[in-house]
DNA sequence: GCCCACCCGTAC
DNA sequence: GACGTACGGGTGGGCC
């Protein structure tokens, strides 16, 4: 399963450099050098190299002077204007960066960069290569085949020969017929007057060629006709100018053009020159390195005589890294199969003991394999590393083992070092170490026809589970390396992310009771509403429809009974979501019927259906899976079931909520933050303001109410308490005076001025989010309190929509992630003093600003007493640390 | 039958 | 287009 070679990949530069200069917003330097156009073909350059991952490219300029085609004919592109001097000086220094990047460039004389594009692609094609031309210059379409494609990188157009004929009229072998007669004014190409592309298709289509053409001149009425007769003999220049050349002499072939390793000292200079700041910054981080060619050796160990050997190499190792293979993805019910090892670079082992396909070759046993390393496993002072130990830890558990000594992830290592890169081993092994490692699938297959580990082919599966062992020691040393360059971020590593796995990994494992019966008896009466429901929309509308179809909504209510539109999607379909029902069911009765559906149809499919189907058959309870490596500003998130977004805010949510229980003779504790997210807001900002109000324990929404509508605590009504609670968490998400209008339902210019009524109030809070954002713009990243990163490749993004998105996500993230921060840090010391304390009691569930526990009832209040203490004391912030505490038979009631 | 984009809705 | 971070269900179209 071989994946298709990439393409070789020509690149248009100059098309792109005058395009990149009129399109994009004049950027220069801080001395007034103009770098605009130059920022925006690298970045293109950049976007193309990630996409299609080349090992073949080239850059190809115009030269300076005049070319073969001025001596054809002296007008050739005379009425050209000259070259401002903005984009002239832009012509060098883009030259040197693409030399910097290690990108092949070409500038040949006397020739312009189509034909040298031509040539290649031609050359390419007979040696049997894929070529992709980068290009924003239509003419090039008659380049196109079945192996040549054209891309319009500006905007991701693709051009096939499919899409030629589409976009023309004509096929890609007629588009130079098509140019000759339709003519040029950009080129100065002569065409035939009043022939345009209408006319050139109709003609094209009916003679084929531009010789058919001239050949039927005489049968072509009109003035049009007359006008062709009249140009008959210029057309075959035309035809001539418009060709490309596709036999230019050079010295190199496609073959030639290889991706050259970047220069970074060169890129760090020119970047610094022309200050693009957000580059240099990636520079300093990881610059990839050239593949490092290792000698693997990978082995299969089947005889008790080897795993010895092996064993004592791992007993002496400072530290080894070590996998499992199991049968399944889910921890709960996965058994191993095989374990794999190295303690050296290029060499490793797998171990199997369970493929049982037909003429697996004897294997060792369980007993021998898990029995030889259970002690190595369970010694905490035997340093172990891995790629998501956590899983493997979970899956020993099933065998017996409580893995202890976890030194290392290379999950978490990756995810503190950036937070927005993928940290599965495929991506890391390709992005840190430039190796593309087996997959998965390849060894595996996909679908239905997917084999469990255990019945792939150890030819196969040996060298599969030995890399991965393998890469997971190179990857390690690899950002560890970088980790440790930067103290924040070690330490997030080591003293919150790497502790905090094993804490996540004993909530899975408690896992949370779930009473089954109930959830069904709501299943039932869901169904039963949803049923009647159901009736009373086919009468309203006259015809049965599917009321989960937002298709068939649309179809109904903007088609059939024509309904104003509210809005419409991303897509431009009409929108049905909540908001725009509930508009249009202030006038008619069938959005707020679809809404009520809408809102049972939710419940019942994904929670009290699901849930009961997602309870173990041994534990009797759900087992979650949170991921620590997802979200870019630090939280967790929950999967599998999520247990992160149980309803809360309506009654028949809640409901849901009373089949989280406690085992008998159990409670529930809820604790959680009380605005969590607005108190680092205010420690962050220093507002004076905010911290009195936080300081005198006020209610805080109340407590902005009467700043913003200059009131007394008192005199606040619950219309503005809601007002201000919708301005302050409009605050933390970076919304607009457009969305605060939005959301309280008033006009954009009275949002405005409760916003700007705010900011008269807490001028600190201004100037946090100005210095936020600009902050953002210099470094490329915004970090949380205690100095976790993420980054914001788009804040500087000349795409307004995605550059604004950029600094909203830049003004909420330091909330988010230190919030995540300091629950992360609770939950930590949280868990050390439950063991100590021998409660009877553990943590079974998080959900970002709260903790979860099921505690035996004797230990409820000391459990409170604990759990308060320790939480409210994770962070030392100028605000107090507050912290809700509600206990009950279930999660409904402990809140 | 599988995969994926899209729309929508739940939580904090 | 307009509020940040997640996960997941249903629909419907494309693909094999």
């Amino acid at each position: 399963m071989a994946s298709k070679k990439p393409p070789l990949i020509l690149v248009d530069g100059s098309s792109y450099l005058f395009r990149a200069f009129h399109a994009l917003p004049p950027l220069t330097t801080s001395n007034g050098q103009p770098t605009g156009a130059v920022y925006g073909v690298i970045n293109m350059l950049k976007k193309l190299v990630t996409e299609y991952q080349p090992e073949h490219m080239v850059v190809i300029f115009d030269a300076k002077g005049k070319t073969f085609r001025n001596d054809l004919y002296k007008e050739y592109k005379a009425n050209r204007p000259p070259m401002p001097d903005d984009l002239r000086t832009q012509i060098e220094p883009l030259h040197d960066l693409v030399e910097a990047l290690g990108y092949p460039k070409l500038v040949i004389k006397g020739v312009e960069a189509d034909d040298v594009i031509g040539t290649l692609a031609i050359q390419a094609e007979a040696v049997g290569m894929d070529v992709l031309i980068s290009t924003g210059d239509k003419d090039m379409a008659q380049l196109v085949t079945d192996k040549v494609t054209l891309i319009n990188t500006m905007n991701n157009h693709l051009m096939t020969p499919d899409a030629v004929v589409e976009k023309f009229g004509v096929r890609a072998d007629q588009i130079i017929d098509y140019l000759a007669l339709v003519g040029d004014s950009a080129d100065n190409i002569p065409g035939v007057p009043k022939c345009g592309p209408k006319t050139a298709v109709k003609w094209l289509t009916q003679y084929e060629s531009m010789d058919g053409v001239i050949e039927h001149a005489d049968e072509i009425k009109g003035k049009v006709g007359e006008n062709l007769r009249d140009t008959l003999e210029q057309l075959p220049l035309s035809y001539q100018l418009a060709t490309i050349v596709c036999d230019v002499e050079l010295k190199d072939g496609p073959n030639d053009l290889l991706l050259r390793e970047a220069d970074t000292e060169k890129l760090n200079e020119i970047y610094t020159e022309l200050e693009f700041k957000n580059w240099l910054s990636e520079l300093g981080g990881d610059a990839v390195p050239a593949a490092k060619v290792v000698e693997t050796e990978y082995e299969t160990v089947l005889d008790e005589k080897s795993f010895k050997v092996w064993l004592k190499k791992l007993k002496q190792a400072e530290l080894f890294a070590f996998d499992t293979e199991t049968t399944s993805l889910n921890y709960m019910q996965a058994k191993v199969v095989g374990v794999s090892f190295s303690v050296e670079e290029g060499k490793a082992a797998y171990v199997p003991f369970g493929h049982d396909y037909e003429g697996a070759p004897q294997q060792l046993t369980e007993e021998i394999v898990l029995g030889g390393l259970k002690p190595l496993l369970e010694d905490k002072n035997k340093a172990k590393l891995g790629q998501n130990l956590k899983y493997d830890t979970h899956v020993l558990m099933n065998h017996g083992i409580h893995m202890q000594g976890v030194a290392h992830d290379t999950l978490l290592e990756s995810y503190v070092l950036d937070s927005t890169k993928r940290h599965d081993m495929d991506s890391m092994a390709s992005r840190f170490l430039n190796h593309n490692t087996i997959h998965f699938e390849d060894v595996a297959g996909k679908g239905v026809k997917q084999l469990t580990f255990n019945q792939i082919d150890l030819e196969v599966a040996g060298p599969y589970a030995a890399e991965d062992a393998d890469i997971t020691l190179r990857l390690h040393k690899t950002i560890y390396e970088q980790l440790e360059k930067n103290k924040a971020l070690y330490k997030i590593y080591k003293e919150i992310e790497l502790p905090l796995m094993t804490v996540i990994q004993d909530i899975e494992h408690n896992g949370v009771k779930v009473d089954s019966k109930m959830l069904a008896k709501q299943s039932e009466e869901l169904a039963k509403r949803m049923a009647e429901i159901e009736q009373q929309a086919y009468e309203e509308a006259g015809e049965e429809f599917n009321l989960a179809s937002p298709k068939q909504i649309q179809a109904i209510f903007f088609e059939k009974l024509e309904l104003p539109v509210i809005r419409k999607t991303p897509k431009g379909q009409p929108s049905t979501a909540e908001d725009v029902l509930q508009e249009l069911a202030l006038d008619y009765p069938l959005p707020k019927i679809i809404l009520e559906h809408r809102g049972l149809s939710k419940l019942k499919s994904t929670y009290t259906d699901k849930l009961p189907k997602q309870i173990d058959k041994n534990t009797g309870r759900v087992h979650t899976s949170y991921h620590q490596a997802v979200a870019a500003t630090g939280r967790l998130s929950s999967s599998d079931p999520n247990l992160q977004n149980i309803p809360i805010r309506s009654a028949e949510g809640r409901k849901i909520r009373q089949a989280f229980v406690g085992s008998k003779g159990y409670k529930l504790l809820a604790a959680d933050y009380s605005q969590i997210e607005l108190r680092i807001m205010a420690h962050l900002s220093a507002d004076k303001s905010l911290l009195k109000a936080f300081a005198e324990g006020q209610d805080i929404h109340r407590a902005t109410a009467a700043e913003v509508f200059a009131l007394q605590l008192d005199e606040v009504s619950n219309e503005q308490r809601r007002s201000a609670k919708a301005i302050n968490f409009g605050l933390i998400y970076g919304m607009s005076a457009f969305g605060l209008a939005k959301q309280l339902n008033i006009a954009r210019y009275e949002a405005q001025e409760y916003v700007d009524l705010y900011f008269d109030r807490y001028p600190g809070v201004r100037d946090y989010m100005d210095s936020t954002k600009e902050k953002a713009h210099e470094q490329g990243y915004i970090e949380t309190l205690y100095g976790r990163r993420l980054y914001l490749p788009e804040i500087n993004s000349r795409n307004g929509m995605r550059r604004q998105y950029a600094e909203r996500t830049a003004i909420n993230a330091p909330m988010q992630g230190t919030a995540a921060d300091i629950i992360k840090r609770a939950m930590i010391t949280l868990h050390a003093a439950l063991e100590k304390s021998k409660l009877d009691a553990r943590m079974v569930m998080q959900v970002h600003d709260e903790l979860v526990f099921e505690v035996a009832e004797k230990d409820v209040d000391a459990l409170t007493v604990l759990v308060r203490k320790e939480m409210e004391s994770a962070a030392k912030l100028d605000v107090p640390l507050l912290v809700d505490i509600g206990v009950g038979d279930n999660w409904d009631e402990a809140h």
